[in-house]
DNA sequence: TTATATGCATAGATTTACTATGTATATAGT
DNA sequence: ACTATATACATAGTAAATCTATGCATATAA
């Protein structure tokens, strides 16, 4: 349903986006972090996660790179790039209008509450 | 992505129950009048609109009449049922909820805007 | 008579995210 | 020593939502 489409489409990858633009991040961490900010309304799986990962770094959104932790650990941090920075930001936009349309929609002209 | 997933799946049949909580419409009418309110951006197709209205036939949501115009002109007229009603009630509040929460979140923490 | 708008509807494709599964290491409990 | 849990990457197959394309039919404007 045209802007609805696009934008739904995108509210994955805005999350995780944004939490790449405040710092590089692994995977696992990425569905931790969001977990904990949205105290435990969102659970991505890796099955959403992964994919996407590949599908932004295919774009150019982000970048990664293999971290060994001192316990022997390997970790692959993704990093956000320029081209994924002005995505973010599109994106928000995007949602920014979305959400306020589908607020007026849903609110309502007053003369429907009777 | 749990709330999410359901949230949007939802997007679509909140804003139809919305309509037709207003009064009763018929399918062409219900695709215009999205259309009209949202400047255009929402442009609600046939292939989505008429399985989601049987859908929301089949779970009670809505009911429906037919209805012959003057100029000869058939027309099928859906009405929203108390369950409707409270269908929508329930993802309206689920949105303002979700909404919410990824304005929280896309917005986050003032330290990552440097 | 041809195009456009109205009006209902379905078939098939696409996209998105999910569940389930696989591999592997570290750590804590028994 | 064994087992469970958490960490960490990833893919295969499935389900759900919406779209495109199409079909049928009538009214109206060019």
């Amino acid at each position: 349903m045209g802007i609805n489409r696009e934008l739904i489409k995108g509210s994955t990858s805005i999350l995780i986006l944004k939490l790449l633009a405040e710092r590089d991040m692994y995977g696992y961490q990425i569905t931790q972090e969001l977990k904990t900010r949205s105290d435990n309304e969102l659970q991505l799986k890796e099955g959403t996660l992964y994919p996407m990962l590949h599908s932004l770094t295919e774009v150019g959104a982000v970048e990664w790179y293999w971290y060994d932790t001192d316990e022997g650990r390997r970790r692959k941090y993704y990093k956000i790039t320029d081209t994924g920075r002005e995505m973010l930001c599109e994106k928000r936009r995007e949602w920014k209008e979305f959400s306020k349309l589908m607020n007026v929609l849903i609110d309502g002209p007053e003369e429907a509450l009777s």
